[in-house]
DNA sequence: ATTGTTCTAGAATTTTATTCTAACTTTTGA
DNA sequence: TCAAAAGTTAGAATAAAATTCTAGAACAAT
């Protein structure tokens, strides 16, 4: 079994930590190899044999955060134990509660999602699938039992979790005042009243 | 009164047009100056003449689709003449209508809105500030007459436009198979629920 | 027609990402 | 314990792209 090196675990976690700082800072593409070489001690030959190219970093950052996240939804989720009310609440509460305590990695994450790129790249794909193996496990009895009403696949996040989302982004762009988690009630009650039967 | 050119005009459109073809088939950032010149026809130094940089041409997409929208949106709504369940028809259905007649210029719109840089520059905030204006003009008339809910203004979008922003730019991304028209009542009927008073 | 302004072309420059090579460090296994 | 292999680092060299610059062409106004 191959072990990794502490170098490189420290090495990496040097050069992620300076990115997000960077992209905290500057708009992703104005921020250059040599600024995160210098905010990170580390040079511009290692950068590129620990991630190959600058997409290399991003994607490393996106792929990290993701995961982290998805995580996060998974265990709230288990601890909802198939309540429906208690699945809405901890899918909106867990994305809220990842994004204040990750404001700069939650804001890379939005930012670079929307490149056109990114999202064909084969660990996001895997990632994506994940979340979706996840939502559907713990929503689909919800659904096929009839206590949660039945919507088309493709439309249930953008109906769900989006509205969370796109205040989420809003806020960390600084353009609304309050946190998230001001309107965590009333972004739950939305949630519910599109998903609930009639 | 300072004449604008004929050549000016016809050359701003065709580096336009030539830039969105290419962002179109590539990532915004992977699309060369030169590659949007060979296009268009123009020459570099037309180019920086006429927008200072790679940006500017960015920016000017930005700001003329922006406008296209609203003014499609604004005209909506006058139609709809002051009926709550008709001004959010006129919301969502303006918003759809656009995407699906200009899916280029939309998808480059959402993935450009989502850079730090774009939405402070001074045409987006008088942009934002004028779409404010028309959402506010047509519907706080409505609120404060009790017809719809009172929602916290910052919540307002999030709640109400976002799924169908949501979607429509995983269609443009060819995440999902059908086209935002054909969930049109859905996303309508979603917005009511979060709208319509108890 | 003349003059000042705007526009165009493309070469020159600058900036930035990426590649390359040689040296250095750590691990492996004999 | 030591030598070979594998992994890591540094920074110079290269490549690719954005931006600037200069001179001249097209245009509008007088």
């Amino acid at each position: 079994m191959k072990q990794e090196r502490l170098s490189t675990r420290i090495r990496r976690r040097a050069v992620l930590e300076a990115a997000l700082d960077c992209f905290a800072e500057a708009d992703v593409e104005s921020v250059s190899i040599a600024e995160i070489c210098d905010r990170s001690g580390a040079s511009v030959g290692s950068v590129y044999h620990h991630f190959g190219n600058k997409e290399g970093i991003l994607l490393a950052l996106l792929s990290d955060g993701l995961t982290a996240h998805l995580e996060a939804l998974e265990q709230a989720l288990e601890q909802a134990e198939g309540h429906p009310r208690a699945c809405i609440e901890a899918l909106i509460d867990s994305l809220i509660q990842w994004v204040e305590a990750n404001p700069r990695w939650a804001q890379f994450i939005y930012s670079y999602l929307n490149r056109s790129g990114a999202s064909s790249s084969e660990p996001i794909l895997e990632i994506n699938r994940r979340y979706k193996q996840i939502i559907e496990q713990h929503f689909e009895p919800l659904i096929q039992s009839g206590r949660l009403r039945e919507l088309p696949t493709d439309c249930w996040s953008s109906l769900i979790v989006a509205p969370t989302h796109d205040y989420a982004r809003r806020w960390l762009r600084q353009q609304v005042r309050h946190s998230p988690s001001t309107h965590q009630r009333l972004f739950i009650e939305a949630a519910w009243r599109i998903v609930q039967c009639d």
